[in-house]
DNA sequence: AATACCATCACGGCGCGTCATGGTTT
DNA sequence: AAAACCATGACGCGCCGTGATGGTAT
């Protein structure tokens, strides 16, 4: 075997191993954002390390709330960067949008820290609700 | 003026206070979260105080991931234990319907921070990579 | 008479869950 | 030949956004 070869996978392990479901990942597929590197004879999906890593990537990525539409657009930036196959131009405008969804997932975890504030003080309250009335009939 | 005299207004005011679209709080009416107190003749929607507190309160629930039924559910639960018309066994019940809510809350409060830790590591990353590419046209 | 404001449908979309039915075999 | 596993297709749901069309008047 050759330093190439890679261990592929069908479509159960995968989602097993990254933690999603099969429906998920075919819907990752349908939306564009991972095809598996290959088929059996018979049509089942075969995925790669590398598309195991690419869909762990993804789950990363969604508690920034981003929509799958982004997603897959900052998947393919940054493929492009990494591809190394873009002249000075190209590779210029990729990093302003490279750069751009930078800022946004900053912003987007500035909306987490203050959602999950709001919540916690929600919660708090509830707490403190749910000890007044422990153990007495009435008020 | 009597002591239960209460400003009413319509659905667009109240959603500019409350910060929620009137798509949203029609929605909300449609699935048993919050009625209008009344209607004008014509049929406008006339809300309350009380309605507007309400609805509030819901908007500050949504943070914490509950589905709509489980919110109304919660408001049941707590418009039930406000209203002093129980007897003990359902307070009984009500409070510890309360207290399994206020034990989710808490939970989700977890799956929360959780989900912001790991964000705020996948942005520090993007960031690093933004910074990697910026003003070099070949790596 | 014009201007906001509102009403009720009704369709659309995201991100999957959940069958139903039938083929494949790492 | 049975047990796992998988394929495609289609419908449904939650939570609204977004018109379209026409009535109201805090």
């Amino acid at each position: 075997m050759s330093a190439t070869d890679q261990a592929s996978y069908q479509i159960g392990e995968v989602a097993d191993r990254v933690g999603l479901s099969l429906r998920t990942v075919r819907y990752y597929e349908e939306v564009g954002l991972v095809e598996p590197s290959g088929r059996t004879p018979g049509g089942f999906r075969l995925y790669t390390d590398d598309d195991v890593a690419r869909l762990h990537l993804i789950k990363r990525m969604k508690p920034l709330g981003f929509t799958l539409e982004e997603t897959r657009d900052l998947l393919a930036v940054r493929d492009a960067l990494h591809s190394g196959e873009l002249d000075a131009a190209a590779v210029t405008e990729a990093a302003a949008r490279l750069s751009m969804y930078a800022a946004a997932a900053t912003a987007r975890c500035e909306e987490l820290g203050a959602r999950l504030a709001a919540a916690e003080k929600f919660a708090a309250a509830l707490r403190r609700e749910t000890v007044r009335h422990a153990g007495r009939e009435h008020p």
